[in-house]
DNA sequence: GTGAAAGCGCTAACAA
DNA sequence: TTGTTAGCGCTTTCAC
């Protein structure tokens, strides 16, 4: 591999000059620059990234931790993150942690490694827990699912303000038994969408009933899962709030299985608003949310830290907006 | 930030033993490990990794360039190039080209720029088109879509054979006339899977009509297009073969809006066997890829070329499985 | 505008 | 087993 020297050398000139006619050649004589330009393309000569980087200590590169690349709505975050770290001059080192920690602490390592500027986290868990507390904290902006009470910078969206509102449209229907597919309990994101479920319901004056809610994962096995679990008795809810659409889809199925019509005989509402649920059979009342915007958001706010910019507003909330379709109707018998 | 030498100086001891109990510890006496690595704790040390790369020419990183990673067959593609890259000790940089050459170039530079030891490309494009002819090819492996004529190292389906089989699938049913949906000219992984369906055509003795063929671009909404297109006039298909899965789901909207049933009216199959594919209405019959199959074998191939050991086969062609569903029968009126 | 030279933080001979 | 020392390839003063 040839390097700088080379180059110098075969341009006749010193690797001063050769470095600046490459970071910039404003500051350079036109024929010297010709001169180093042909020399370099007769060597084939690339800089060694690790050592500029090494020297300059910048590396431009963000790391993002995704639990799981394999849901669509993370797809649009990365897709909205990548856009912006495009824009900023960035370049984002993608992650599909699979939501173990172990991965997530080994590539926030980068950070303190200079060998990434940030990180954004994706999930509620804080992949510098236990720092050497004397060190100032590496740049990071959580978003989407936030870790309690983090003194990081987040982007975030309503969650118990959105669930509140879908479980209200769809208690202004005439449903009155409810049922919730809820993500897993650890998930801080999936208690705040509880919550404003059962603040609509309280609103309603409706009392809540454990028996209607179910535990899932967020996958379309989660959904086929939990529709079977509520459905069945004799006093069957006569809707369905899953907390995202796969869960949404996979309850759908299960449903038709059982010989039920959506939305006549049970309403299904989900969360997220991914490319599919416009294209389900019914297609799918939902919770849109602004996905790319998480992803841009967060790069913005990250890329300020990183360059010591100040910040407009540590957290950011983005809007929800109640996409109704045609897998939620008033239920049949339904006094209004 | 705190440096090697610090800890020594803490330590009482040498940078290089410093760097030696960090990356082979069983060289250096347990007494002196142990001061070692309370200087490490106390001065809050992390390695600089740019460093340490630089120094020892050797980054750990694989480049893998994904057209889209919102398209769910390649997030099981990823998936299981990760799961090989941990195991074998490298990270893996993902990165969402949008199919755009330049991305693609500008993250494939990382190679060259000893900022990544080799790259993984899913697309049929070569990053390194045009690279100083001098210089050997950095590693590379091209997997899912193949370069035509790539000297490259290989992963791929047998495109042709699939689509043949699934189209001899549908005739055997008893359809004559089979519409294809087919992905853009440019990919030649549409041109195989084109020339299997006409190898199908041709054995069962059946004319090739231009007419029943439509260009779509793997999206759900090309799916609904090219279903919108086929379907109208008065001689219309009987059955729909989609080159993915996405785009049979965007057809079964579309054919059910127009008042059609599937598969009674028409049958609809698919590619890749997305996890959507079973949980759609009917479930969907497909082609299925052992998508994640791709990514192992793209790293462990990879590898290979990385640390100069011997590559089993340069070209792996990995198998597919017809799994047949409910979104095909027999036509209306069929003889048998 | 260009060159000489120092040194980023680390690893790896080699010496002790 | 540990220390000394010479760079890796580049950027960046500071002279000229």
């Amino acid at each position: 591999m040839s390097n700088i020297r080379e180059v110098a050398r075969l341009a006749g000139v010193s690797v001063a000059t050769v470095s600046r006619t490459l970071a910039s050649p404003e500051r350079v004589l036109p024929q010297t620059r010709d001169k180093v330009n042909a020399a370099v393309k007769q060597a084939g000569y690339h800089p060694n990234l690790m050592a500029v980087q090494f020297r300059s200590r910048k590396t431009a590169n963000l790391v993002i931790l995704v639990p799981t690349i394999a849901n669509p709505f993370f797809a649009r975050v990365i897709s909205g993150a990548q856009q912006a770290a495009q824009c900023a001059g960035y370049r984002l080192l993608l992650c599909d942690t699979q939501g173990q920690e172990a991965i997530e602490r080994e590539f926030a390592e980068l950070v303190p490694g200079h060998q990434a500027d940030g990180v954004i986290q994706l999930r509620a868990f804080d992949p510098f827990l236990g720092h050497p507390p004397g060190s100032a904290t590496p740049p990071i902006v959580n978003a989407c699912e936030i870790i309690a009470g983090t003194p990081y910078p987040t982007v975030s969206l309503d969650n118990r303000g959105g669930a509140q509102a879908m479980t209200r449209h769809l208690i202004d229907l005439g449903h009155r038994r409810i049922g919730l597919i809820k993500g897993p309990l650890s998930s801080p994101l999936t208690q705040e969408r509880l919550a404003g479920y059962q603040d609509a319901l309280g609103d309603a004056g409706i009392e809540f009933d454990t028996a209607l809610v179910h535990h899932g994962d967020f996958t379309l096995q989660a959904g086929y899962d939990g529709a079977t679990a509520l459905i069945q008795g004799p006093h069957r809810p006569t809707a369905l709030f899953c907390e995202n659409d796969e869960m949404a889809i996979g309850a759908l199925k299960r449903i038709k299985e059982a010989g039920l019509q959506v939305p006549t005989d049970i309403s299904v509402a989900g969360f997220d608003d991914i490319s599919m649920a416009a294209y389900c059979d019914p297609p799918l009342t939902t919770v849109e949310q602004p996905a790319e915007d998480f992803g841009r958001h967060a790069v913005h706010m990250l890329v300020a830290l990183i360059e010591n910019k100040p910040l407009a507003e540590r957290h950011v909330q983005l809007p929800f907006t109640l996409k109704i379709r045609a897998s939620a109707c008033a239920p049949a018998g339904a006094g209004r």
